[in-house]
RNA sequence: GGGCCGUUAGCUCAGUCGGUAGAGCAUCUGGCUUUUAACCAGAGGGUCGCUGGUUCGAGUCCAGCACGGCUCACCA
């Protein structure tokens, strides 16, 4: 144990405090770590239960209790206290009298820190102030805190020691609690949804000899024994669609995916998606199904369908929009300049950056010395005098935005903020340069729950052409709060067809693109024996997670997220390494 | 990897112009038999992230490094 490591100089005084407060406690006799303790109820239990009782009915009564859990917080009175405890989700109080408890009760209770665990056992009351509270008849010692909590008001802020110690951030912040609640309700929500209409849940391998299904760079590990590299996997669609090709027609899978990418306030290395299949439906049948499963969620998890995201409000009101990405682009073409604050959550919106600067130029300015703040206000008065009186600036049309040369004609009439995003403007296809465009154009704005359809082919290789257009797939991405929720399709089901756009996704790879797709000759032979028509979807559970649960990173939603390995340690947590 | 910001007691945070390191909670001692972030009286607790530099003197100014956050790039 690393507790013999450390010499008495290493450890604060708190905390050999604690050690000496456990040697008295196995000293009188206690166990100092037992190994269980039989409770009538949790506390959350006594409080949904028994809070509505009167002091008179309680009185009366005295329901006999016996419950276990952590010390919050001790208020001592010569010979009486208060203890507050908690089982992690609600605090209860514990009144203890010197005189109605034994000795070695009232002398375990003198040895108590915050954070120890105890049982109580006494009968229910409530104080003269309304409080409902056990009055304690014995204490029971159950577990020694040697590390003190964090502070019981003011919490634990630190967020790197939030994320690295997640159990510190779980005794400090009962937030944090609810929202990995909220998550585990959000998730049996979902795979209740789908067992109830007869798909099958089933899990496909993470760890593959290729990874394909997505545009993504994959982490790569060995096997020994068979000698061979295996990755990762990066999406487990393949894998399920040869299901369909075998015989089920509907089938889920809720597990991680793993993207070697860098970190983000939206991006984890691993990250939980939701990926189904079905056989004979298409991607409307999904769009129905994606409105329907996302609204109940809303509904079950934040009881409105108005919600609160940030400083942004999102507005689940069925039927959501739907906009072709070619629309999309067009409908937001001229708002570049202006974001409204409930469209970029925790950011100052322009006309407070205005104010601002309006202040700080009065206070400060000081002409011929400011030039700067002078023309960061220039700027931003020039912005919005724009935006409240819009200039009406030619729009592209649908047809504009037809063609490669249509496209890179308006790509060079967007500002060079949004034009110089859009790197190898030359070498791009049709539908890279769309993509980009749309992600320049219309992304941020996506608030509201938005399908956005008519993919272009070379971004799809995996979609299905669209029968009245070629150049599109039946293929639709679901955004809320500016991000990527959804993605679904029609799954091309002809080998030849599949073939080809793997070779094209070859293509793209011998020309450095190393995130486009490897080719799969078993899931080409699964394809050969025939699939019948399907649509599939994945959803990324952890912004979904998130957006219901008003988290600003996914590092909210994710218990312990990826972190550079702590200084002295090589990061392996466990302790346990090649 | 680039840019911006941050790192002070166990926790949350102040620290003015460069002049002996501060508060609340927590801890310790004493008091208090219905408290509510309990209260009252007293005490201990710091390598100011690390390494250099400037200076008579650095928590404070400068440089480098480490770690973190945000952001850009990549991506869902």
């Amino acid at each position: 144990m690393t507790d013999e490591q450390h010499s008495e100089t290493d450890l604060n005084d708190q905390m050999r405090e604690r050690r000496l407060s456990l040697d008295e406690i196995i000293q009188q006799g206690f166990n100092p770590y037992p190994h269980k303790f039989d409770s009538t109820h949790t506390i959350n239990e006594i409080i949904a239960r028994l809070s509505s009782k009167t002091g008179e009915e309680l009185q009366t009564a005295r329901p006999h209790i016996k419950a276990a859990g952590r010390i919050h917080a001790i208020n001592k009175m010569g010979k009486a206290a208060f203890i507050r405890f908690t089982d992690g989700r609600e605090l209860l109080q514990i009144y203890l009298r010197s005189n109605e408890v034994d000795e070695k009760t009232w002398n375990l209770f003198k040895l108590l820190d915050l954070g120890d665990f105890i049982g109580v056992e006494g009968f229910l009351f409530r104080t003269k102030t309304g409080e409902l509270s056990i009055h304690a008849e014995s204490l029971t010692f159950l577990s020694k805190a040697l590390t003190p909590p964090p502070d019981k008001y003011y919490g634990l802020h630190d967020i790197e020691i939030r994320y690295r110690q997640r159990y510190a951030d779980l005794i400090a912040n009962r937030s944090v609690r609810e929202v990995f609640e909220k998550r585990s309700a959000i998730i049996r929500h979902i795979r209740s949804y789908f067992d109830a209409r007869g798909y099958v849940e089933v899990e496909t391998p993470m760890l593959t000899p290729l990874a394909t299904g997505a545009a993504a760079r994959p982490f790569k590990t060995h096997h020994n024994a068979l000698d061979i590299d295996l990755y990762a996997r990066i999406a487990p669609e393949l894998y399920l669609k040869r299901l369909i090709a075998g015989g089920f027609e509907k089938v889920y899978e809720i597990n991680r995916n793993f993207r070697n990418e860098g970190l983000s306030i939206r991006h984890n290395p691993e990250f939980t998606m939701l990926e189904w299949y079905e056989a004979y439906s298409d991607y409307e049948d999904l769009i129905r199904l994606t409105e329907n499963l996302i609204s109940e969620l809303v509904e079950k998890i934040c009881g409105a369908t108005v919600i609160e995201y940030g400083e942004r409000k999102i507005d689940f009101t069925r039927p959501w929009k739907r906009l072709t990405m070619r629309e999309a682009v067009i409908h937001f073409w001229n708002k570049w300049d202006y974001l409204p604050p409930n469209i970029h959550p925790w950011e100052t919106g322009l006309r407070e950056m205005k104010q601002m600067l309006d202040d700080i130029y009065t206070i400060t300015h000081d002409p011929g010395r400011c030039a700067i703040c002078d023309a960061a206000r220039k700027r931003q008065s020039e912005s919005l005098a724009e935006q409240e009186t819009p200039l009406e600036r030619q729009r592209p049309t649908v047809d504009d935005l037809a063609t490669r040369e249509g496209l890179v004609e308006w790509i060079n009439k967007l500002p060079d903020n949004l034009k110089s995003q859009i790197s190898n403007l030359k070498s791009l296809d049709y539908g890279h340069l769309l993509g980009e465009l749309f992600e320049q154009v219309a992304e941020p704005h996506l608030n509201d729950p938005v399908f956005i359809t008519e993919f272009p082919v070379e971004l799809s290789p995996l979609s299905k052409q669209s029968e009245t257009d070629p150049r599109f797939v039946d293929r639709f991405e679901l955004f809320i709060a500016g991000m990527e929720i959804a993605n679904a399709f029609c799954e091309i089901n002809d080998p030849a067809d599949q073939r080809r756009r793997f070779e094209d996704q070859m293509k793209l790879r011998e020309r450095g693109d190393d995130e486009a797709m490897v080719i799969d000759e078993d899931y080409l032979r699964a394809l050969s024996y025939g699939m019948p028509p399907t649509a599939g979807e994945g959803i990324g559970i952890d912004r979904l997670v998130m957006i219901l649960t008003n988290q600003k990173s996914i590092r909210d939603v994710i218990l312990f997220p990826h972190m550079r390995p702590e200084k002295g340690d090589s990061g392996q947590g466990t302790g346990d390494r090649e």
